[in-house]
DNA sequence: TTCACTATTTGACATAGGTCAAAGGATACC
DNA sequence: GGTATCCTTTGACCTATGTCAAATAGTGAA
């Protein structure tokens, strides 16, 4: 899914304004493993992620990682409050794939809120979908069990599993890889 | 907190553009326990809580009421979802004192997101502030003890404990009554 | 005031999922 | 191709919190 397909998938905007708006982008190749930003750092841009998968996460005080989200393909990733309050990050964001990225800084990107009204506009829809899905795992986390937020997962993300790590995908299910562990087992003896 | 300040003090509206936005919402006054929208209705407006409190529930298959926000006096509320897609909404909103509401249609919302850049921007910020709200939850919810969570949500909404049933904070914060009530006992009974 | 109803507290017991430790498997580097 | 490292699985045991049931305390209507 590329940046511009992507934008006029959401809002219609005139073929000058896209053009305008994705000239604000940069490409970034990013390799395996690779941090964007660290914990207490300032983030400083918003990707757009077009090939591979990131995710943010941050540390318990015992030092374990916690998996907070999964950004895939044709998705924004940036640590959301600390990219727009200029605040230092809770998080940590990573790309777990040899990935593409378009990045834009907060000074081009008010810049094009200022400007177009559509773009605002994209910034509003993108968000309450962004929130939208907050409050589904949200609920997934909350109420259900250990199995049943394995199956909220696979529906949120559904390739996930083979490309990601138990251990990530443990965490931000709120479950330590041990458990995760134990519901595989029991789906392959199931299915099989 | 009432709605023109609470306006201005997120975006520099100008005078104009204020009154005519004020203009298209609606006072209403509702008593304690109504419910504004049930499960499977869809929501047909957006409030701002100028007075009172209110909150979004859902029931579990068991029947029991589970809270999943809060929403206080200078905010706004909504099944949003619901209100955005004109998708039947999986929760009920709920006063649970007599509120002085604000509202207005899905319509009149649309209607000043085209005409004013600054309500698109309105929009976008509180949508990006609501974001932020509820991941910090689901942190909380996800790898905090009972006790822990309970504490944050003291941060979050300070005077709800007072104001609202402990059956629906328990279940805000994904424990039983009981617990609720054991962790409370436990603050008592160390700070007296 | 008293009654009826609802909300909260308390206790005894059950259990999902965590913790700790060790054994396999898979990968990558020399 | 062998060895070091990291990831996943498995087992034994433990604990926070849930469940169920009963006792109290609060609250509003008449």
């Amino acid at each position: 899914m590329n940046l511009t397909d992507f934008l006029k998938n959401i809002v219609p905007f005139s073929p000058e304004e896209l053009a305008d708006i994705t000239a604000h982008f940069e490409r970034e190749i990013v390799s395996k493993n690779q941090i964007l930003v660290k914990e207490e750092q300032v983030c400083t841009k918003l990707y757009f992620v077009e090939k591979g998968v990131g995710r943010s996460y941050y540390l318990k005080e015992d030092g374990k990682e916690v998996t907070q989200w999964f950004f895939m393909e044709g998705k924004f990733m940036s640590s959301i409050e600390s990219f727009f309050q200029q605040s230092p990050s809770l998080y940590y964001l990573e790309m777990l794939e040899e990935s593409v990225l378009y990045s834009i800084s907060r000074e081009n990107l008010d810049l094009l809120f200022a400007r177009y009204h559509n773009m605002e506009k994209l910034g509003r829809l993108l968000s309450t979908e962004m929130l939208t899905r907050v409050v589904n795992k949200l609920n997934a986390v909350q109420f259900q069990t250990a199995r049943e937020r394995y199956d909220y997962m696979l529906t949120e993300f559904p390739s996930i599993s083979s490309r990601v790590s138990l251990g990530s995908i443990a965490s931000y299910l709120g479950m330590t890889q041990e458990t995760l562990s134990r519901i595989r087992r029991a789906d392959t003896s199931k299915k099989s």
